[in-house]
DNA sequence: CCTATAATGAGAATCATTATCAAAACGTTA
DNA sequence: TAACGTTTTGATAATGATTCTCATTATAGG
């Protein structure tokens, strides 16, 4: 297993979240997808292995613990993935037909540039930025 | 009324969509408000003078005559605002705690170069953008 | 091997949103 | 202005994603 896993195995730990089999399946399809996940998709990719209020379940464990983090598309459907602090810091293609997400992952000038100018942005104004997430909106390979 | 105001009544006629009270009503709160709104958000500020079924067909004829953009928060919640074409492009933040999202500008020097950080990052993909949008994620003034 | 605790899964409950449909408002034309 | 066909409205029912409940099962530690 990566070494994600073993920063992922012991967060679980830390946070008394028993590592099972159903969670690790859940886990390894999300670390395969290249985008982030609904319960339905994972439920189609789990084969039905994994029952959907389980699913739910775990999902918001996982949330709980950090190591997944939500995104919130079209249709009131939330996606899942793994989360920034083991994945890596990356952004998203929306498409607005189907409403799949695909990471990408920006080369790094471009995410220096890009943090600079969150901090230019919010450097004045009251709120104060924890995270940040560029969406780019438009039509996937699939729907052409 | 403003200068998007003429080109929004243009576009309803041209959609054949009549301007009647309760979406004038829906479209004034939108215009004042310095973030996007849900259904029950409006619902409240509106004092409940246009029923929660109206308010949400209206919320759909007017994003399909593309008067109004839907932006989808925590919870499943779906927040509208006036579509960019009528009042400019810009950018969200959002607090992680209340879900409350508050519209940015950028400067039109950061701007600039956030158009063009998007088109280098879509060259080479098979995705083709039609639009993106930055998104802020903290704690906003309220949350603290 | 026991026992306390955590996890599971089936189904009911919830909540935002959509669909239905009869009644009311509108614009148009005579 | 009256009458007609169309659009809009609003109360209510239906839907669909998600969450809750609770009895059953699995697990870790002593």
């Amino acid at each position: 297993m990566s070494i994600q896993g073993r920063q992922l195995e012991e967060r679980l730990s830390e946070t008394g979240v028993r590592f099972t089999g159903g969670r690790r399946q859940v886990v390894a399809v999300l670390e395969r997808s290249d985008g982030p996940l609904s319960a339905a998709e994972l439920h189609r990719e789990l084969a039905g292995k994994v029952p959907v209020s389980s699913l739910y379940r775990t999902l918001s464990v996982l949330e709980e613990a950090g190591v997944v983090e939500p995104h919130h598309g079209a249709g009131g459907i939330t996606r899942y993935e793994i989360a920034e602090w083991l994945a890596g810091h990356h952004h998203h293609l929306v498409c607005i037909d189907c409403g799949a997400v695909e990471d990408i992952e920006l080369p790094p000038r471009l995410e220096l540039e890009l943090e600079r100018l969150v901090g230019e942005v919010t450097r004045l104004s009251s709120f104060s930025a924890s995270g940040h997430s560029l969406e780019v909106d438009g039509r996937c390979a699939r729907c052409g």
